[in-house]
DNA sequence: TAGATTGTTAATCGATTAACAATC
DNA sequence: TAGATTGTTAATCGATTAACAATC
């Protein structure tokens, strides 16, 4: 059977997942999702999910969620539900990221201290192996293992280490600077705490965090 | 002109963009991305932007921009794009969020001194006006110009003060037993800044705030 | 077996995109 | 005017949903 491209496909075809091998991106968005909540209930000892319950924890349909596995396949037992664990390695195994990732923390502050005391990060197989902060006197001190470095450290950091990600948890004004600071390293995909917009190269990718964008939208939803 | 539903609609109706006088959620969503782009800009002392510069910041399409906008009224101006703030003041009456809207804030560790010291909520309206923590030791003492208070003097606040929604700052393991106060004493929206996943009453939305999810996926597509 | 849940189909709806006339 | 950008159309693609046979 052929997709909507025309080509054969190297995996089987599905409702257009698929763009020439490569997972189409609302795909990818909802396999992560899917992972977050199963690496949560594994932590809490469960053994199985359903897609209902899946559903619930994502607000992703069941169907889709269905439709999205069974696009890999066929992971889940009918009647049942799907292994946790297995399916765990399955979805890294499509989203290719079964392995560690190191990544540069921009700011020792409160919020710097409490990403790097925090499991958000580690539950995924994210590492940060350096941090970094222009405030002299924290320069030296310590958080946990880690020793604060200044910014300019971080090129050398990465003759050592493999850094893809950048996370800021810089105040908003002094964000841009930070992030000159790390695309100029060759960092390719920056996290953004900061309010501030951040101009980047085209090649780079900047999330941002917009906790006040999602409240938003749900009091409107609230409201009406 | 009717939409999809045969219904005449109150507003132009676009494409489905309304449903019955409601905003379709990922219309919603764009809307208050938008905004806060807009007020970031506007912060800077912009006056005007196009849709392709709202564009680049917000990652939604340019036309998508456009329609979204042009299907509340003609906001731009050709050859010149949108004055800023008369479209803050529109999205925000399109959203229903042109007020404040107190919150209550649970954890004043690392992560909640960072809230409360940040302007990510007071940018879009949003203020600390409880903040809670189940440590006998914090009780009592100011962050700010807050006092902490105990988990169970929410009630006491919610008397003086409409609140509508919770933002959880707590450790995973606190997270279920901090929404559980939150729920009893009647907030519908939570904020979850822990990776745990919560057990709510139906009529409850749950936000988590997933940094980990969004790096798994943009990782996925710098390998690919 | 009986109950539950998957895997899959088909139909509908919303999002995305290119293109371009209108107009500032 | 010339250049730029909106407002809008039309065509395509992906997401959503209900439904249900297959099967654990």
């Amino acid at each position: 059977m052929n997709d909507a491209t025309g080509r054969d496909q190297p995996f089987p075809a599905q409702g257009g997942a698929l763009l020439g091998g490569k997972l189409a991106f609302g795909v990818a968005a909802r396999l992560s999702r899917y992972l977050q909540v199963l690496a949560q209930a594994h932590k809490t000892g469960t053994e199985t999910i359903s897609s209902q319950e899946l559903a619930e924890y994502t607000n992703v349909n069941a169907t889709q969620i269905r439709r999205d596995l069974s696009a890999f396949g066929k992971f889940g037992k009918r009647g049942v539900g799907y292994e946790i664990e297995p399916l765990m390695t399955e979805i890294r195994n499509i989203l290719c990221s079964s392995g560690q990732h190191s990544i540069a923390l921009f700011g020792a502050g409160n919020l710097g201290t409490a990403i790097v005391t925090s499991d958000v990060f580690a539950d995924h197989g994210f590492k940060v192996v350096g941090l970094f902060d222009i405030d002299q006197q924290k320069v030296g001190t310590g958080i946990g293992s880690l020793r604060v470095r200044q910014n300019s450290e971080l090129p050398a950091v990465m003759e050592d280490e493999e850094i893809v990600i950048a996370v800021l948890a810089v105040p908003p004004e002094e964000a841009q600077a930070a992030a000159d600071d790390v695309v100029r390293a060759g960092v390719k995909i920056i996290f953004n705490y900061s309010e501030a917009l951040l101009e980047v190269p085209r090649e780079v990718t900047v999330h941002t965090s917009n906790p006040a964008v999602e409240l938003l939208y749900a009091l409107y939803f609230y409201f009406t």
